[in-house]
DNA sequence: TAAATTTAACCATTATATTGGTAAATATGT
DNA sequence: ACATATTTACCAATATAATGGTTAAATTTA
C-alpha cells in the first residue's frame, strides 16, 4: 500500500493538530493569538493548512510545550533516513 | 537537567539538518534550489537557521523522501503531550 | 427561540520572505 | 602556485505572509 503525501497534506496535518491543541487547552483564536502575538488570522491560515512561516509554527508548538518534543523527532528523522526500507 | 530551547533553537537545527541532507546526497545549494525552484538564498537562509515559509522547509523534507516520517513523527508528538512527564 | 461566541472569508496595508544579482571570502581540486 | 567550486554577505525589487478591520456564517449557550 504505497501512501503517497503531499506538502499541502502535511501542512494540513499541521494544521489539525495545532487546531486540536488550542481547543484541548481551551483557547479561542483570538486569546491564542494574543498569547503567541500574532493576528487570528495567522492562526487561522496555520489551522487552515495555508503557508505560514516556520517561526508562527514554532509560536504555536513552544506554546504548548512542544518544542522538546519536535527537537528529539528532527533527530529521529535523520535516524529514519538511514535506515530506509526499499520495500 | 533542564534543557532550555528556543525558537531560534530549533529553527537552527532545522537548517543544520537540511544542510546535512543536501551534503549527504553531493548537492550545491544551487543544484538543490533549482531541484525545488526556489532561490539559492533561500536555501542559504533555511541553512542558517533565518526565518523561512513551511512550504519551502517541506520542499528540502519532500526532495529526501522525509514526508512519510515527518507526517509520522507530527502524529507522536501529540502522543507525547499526552504522556508528558512532570519531573 | 434569541444572544453570544467562534469561525470563516474577504480586503487594503504593512511587514517580511523570496528572488536575482553582484562581489568577496573559503574551500576544493589540478 | 593556480583555477574551480562553493559559501557567505550584501542589495534592490518582487512576491507573499502577516496584520487589522469588517461582514457573514456557523456554532454554542441561555
Amino acid at each position: 500500500m504505497l501512501e503517497i503525501i503531499t506538502i499541502k497534506d502535511v501542512k494540513v496535518k499541521i494544521g489539525e493538530r495545532c487546531k486540536a491543541l488550542r481547543k484541548s487547552n481551551g483557547l479561542s483564536r483570538d486569546e491564542l493569538a494574543e498569547a503567541l502575538d500574532v493576528s487570528s488570522t495567522t492562526i487561522q491560515n496555520i489551522e487552515n493548512g495555508k503557508n505560514a512561516t516556520l517561526d508562527n509554527i514554532l509560536k504555536v508548538a513552544n506554546h504548548f510545550g512542544l518544542l522538546q518534543s519536535i527537537t528529539k523527532e528532527i533527530d529521529k528523522v535523520i535516524i529514519d533516513q538511514n535506515n530506509i526500507s526499499l520495500y
